[in-house]
DNA sequence: GAAGCCTATATTGTCAACAATATTATTGAA
DNA sequence: TTCAATAATATTGTTGACAATATAGGCTTC
């Protein structure tokens, strides 16, 4: 079980909160390519729906900032390029900082344990070279995600979970970043829970930050690699 | 002159486009107030369009948080209570850091001299009951918008101009916030300059930090009065 | 008089057709 | 052959109508 799912059985949803929610799946696992255009014919052709909640679809999309809409000319899958990366790590690195140090302040003795159980969790799928690349691929941000929860900040679970993880999933696949770092994000993991148990919040926004600003480097230094071995194609 | 607009005559747009921005200024400025129904049969007479690119409008504003969505109910105009309130100075605390720390290292020398220059119009503002008032309303937003501005980070700037200051606009109208703090807001709007004419990252980052929490306490002492004085009417 | 059901109305959700704009293909001339 | 102008096509923008759902009001019953 990755994440708490309420399951209210029959909520009544409409056809564009629905194909919201599909097409953003289709954008984050890649099967909408970045820097593609969206058809709309083919696309409500595609999902068996009109044009109208599609378009409405695509509006959200806008929203999210995983489209980008010009006028008379049509719909794009947004292309981040490495200084876009960059920028959304800073961000990533002053508020997951925030969540940890609101998340050392207000998580109950439940809320530690879940996190101690995630990273037990995660030890053990290390051992594995399949779990290394679960770790890699989803762990990672499910870590960040519980913590953000564990921040109380509605607002600010919203920026991150609703918004910019949706990003950096994106860019995984397509770059498949970080294919190095499980073990030493694991130890940063602990720490950071330990500070949060302890209710060092201060600690905690350190620890965070210098965890994604790692993470950042490592899929900087990635990123180059990638871009030299193609340069030698 | 408020804040650089780039008037580039006769760029294409829609009509959801279009209305998108009135309506969002009709939130903004209160008159569609918090907690409202929107009527779209309505909406749409009074803007002079049909019911499709108002849906797509509405699902814009829905992705700046300005609306709420609810299926086969409708859309109705945001209501920030205190404790969300709280959430966005949070965030801001820590957004409005990065961004002076970010600016501190590279606002250019003209950057610097444009901040000083809007620093010197509050001050002759300050002097008359008028620009105290003008001061309250948007002077400030204008100089957290500039050093903004001044981070380089593109996406940092859309989110806290494209979505969070409109929010604080809104609220600030709502509830005629910060009426006595512009002289000390002032001196700590002449230290963060400073500190980002010097390139001293850290201190800016801090400074701006305090500048946010002072605001937010005194905000909230500013809504409890309020609400005291509810009680008693 | 209050509560619950039923009907009438209004509002939201969806669709298909039309208009406006952009893209592509074709033709002709240099 | 290459470039530009033009025609043909495709796509986006917009609309009004219809279906599904929710809301409001009146009626009956207790």
């Amino acid at each position: 079980m990755p994440i708490s799912e309420t399951n209210q059985s029959a909520k009544p949803s409409t056809l564009a909160d629905d194909v919201f929610d599909q097409i953003r799946n289709a954008i984050v696992k890649g099967r909408l390519a970045p820097g593609s255009k969206i058809n709309e014919p083919q696309l409500s052709r595609q999902y068996g729906i009109s044009r109208g909640p599609l378009r409405e679809a695509i509006r959200r999309l806008e929203g999210c900032k995983l489209v980008e809409i010009k006028p008379n000319i049509g719909a794009n899958i947004v292309y981040l390029n490495i200084s876009q990366i960059i920028e959304i790590y800073e961000i990533r690195e002053s508020l997951e900082g925030l969540a940890c140090r609101l998340a050392a302040a207000n998580a109950s003795s439940q809320d530690c344990a879940k996190l101690r159980e995630l990273l037990t969790h995660h030890e053990a799928q290390i051992q594995s070279e399949n779990g290394l690349r679960y770790y890699q691929r989803e762990g990672d941000l499910d870590f960040h995600y519980q913590i953000v929860q564990c921040s109380g900040n509605q607002r600010l679970f919203d920026m991150l979970c609703g918004e910019l993880y949706h990003l950096l999933r994106m860019y995984r696949i397509q770059a498949a970043s970080e294919p190095s770092r499980p073990i030493q994000a694991f130890k940063e993991h602990h720490q950071i829970v330990d500070s949060i148990e302890q209710s060092d919040g201060e600690l905690a926004e350190l620890l965070m930050g210098r965890h994604i600003a790692n993470a950042r480097k490592a899929l900087l230094k990635r990123m180059q690699e990638i871009q030299a071995s193609e340069r030698t194609d």
